[in-house]
DNA sequence: TGACAGGAAAATA
DNA sequence: TATTTTCCTGTC
């Protein structure tokens, strides 16, 4: 299989870590300090390479330098988002310099839609462990280090899945939810969504059955790179009442924080998710 | 081993 | 329109 190395220059303000381990993706593997990760149809070996770079294999086709620095968020601003959540929030200035190297991911939409309808009432370690078994049975395998990993399916492939395969996910009711994105969705719906405008992809996301408030935020934000997107789940739900003492539905607590931090909400949501999860206040 | 964690949809008021 | 109930699996 063919390789190629990559040296990305990340400044100082990059951790592959933070990035990869904060919630918005799930098939990562650690593998002697490298992550080792699918993307699209290759596997990508990420290595911190110390101060000023990150090095990344690519095996197999179909990643080029451009779309992996897109990938790991590396063409956002991060001093101008910094900058502009601590003008609005001011409160924030110790959770942003705890999360420094946090960046937003850009993940396939169509893979993100799945993946966070997956993540309905469940722990990362389980929504992790049902995505790897439904790659397992219908997406292709790369091997790698004496190791096989699998590309995320495609919507062709899971459109063959018998109802006995859905039915081994052990996804409980989340079952007719998938049942229906296969149906219904595919690559080609969310290309043609992503020309659209923020509060376009918003409505049709939760158009689609297993899509709320909180999971359209999430395909938004980790898919789409619509920074302005705030997923609100319950540690964000903890520190929105902490910090700026608001609470109430999710919805209310969505537009509350969209409207407090802005164009760049998504970055403030990761730094409030970061800390909040690693010392349980903020 | 029963309590608990984790969002969306449907039902209810 | 806003609140309450129901739906599942995995972990400890």
């Amino acid at each position: 299989l063919q390789s190629k190395n990559f040296r990305i220059r990340k400044g100082k303000n990059f951790s592959i870590e933070k990035t990869i381990t904060c919630g918005q993706t799930f098939r990562y593997d650690l593998n002697n300090g490298d992550y080792i990760y699918p993307y699209k149809k290759s596997l990508l070996e990420i290595s911190d390479g110390g101060d000023e770079s990150i090095s990344v294999s690519v095996i197999g086709e179909d990643a080029n330098i451009k779309q992996i620095k897109e990938l790991l968020g590396l063409n956002d601003n991060i001093e101008e988002i910094n900058k502009e959540i601590l003008e609005k929030a001011p409160k924030l200035s110790h959770l942003i310099e705890v999360g420094k190297g946090l960046r937003i991911m850009r993940n396939p939409p169509y893979e993100m839609a799945i993946s966070f309808i997956f993540s309905i009432q469940t722990s990362i370690p389980t929504i992790r462990k049902r995505l790897n078994l439904l790659s397992e049975m219908a997406g292709e395998g790369i091997e790698y280090k004496g190791k096989v990993y699998h590309t995320f399916p495609t919507s062709s492939a899971l459109r063959k899945l018998s109802q006995t395969d859905l039915a081994s996910l052990h996804i409980g009711f989340r079952e007719r939810f998938l049942k229906e994105f296969i149906e219904r969705y595919d690559e080609e719906f969310f290309e043609q969504l992503s020309k659209q405008d923020f509060n376009k992809k918003r409505e049709a996301l939760l158009e689609i059955k297993g899509i709320g408030e909180k999971v359209a935020q999430c395909v938004l934000l980790f898919g789409f790179g619509e920074l302005s997107a705030f997923p609100v789940d319950v540690w964000i739900e903890r520190a929105m009442k902490e910090v700026f003492g608001i609470s109430g539905s999710t919805k209310k607590i969505t537009e509350a924080g969209r409207q407090i931090f802005g164009n760049f909400a998504g970055y403030a949501q990761q730094y409030m998710y970061y800390f909040i999860r690693a010392f349980g206040h903020c």
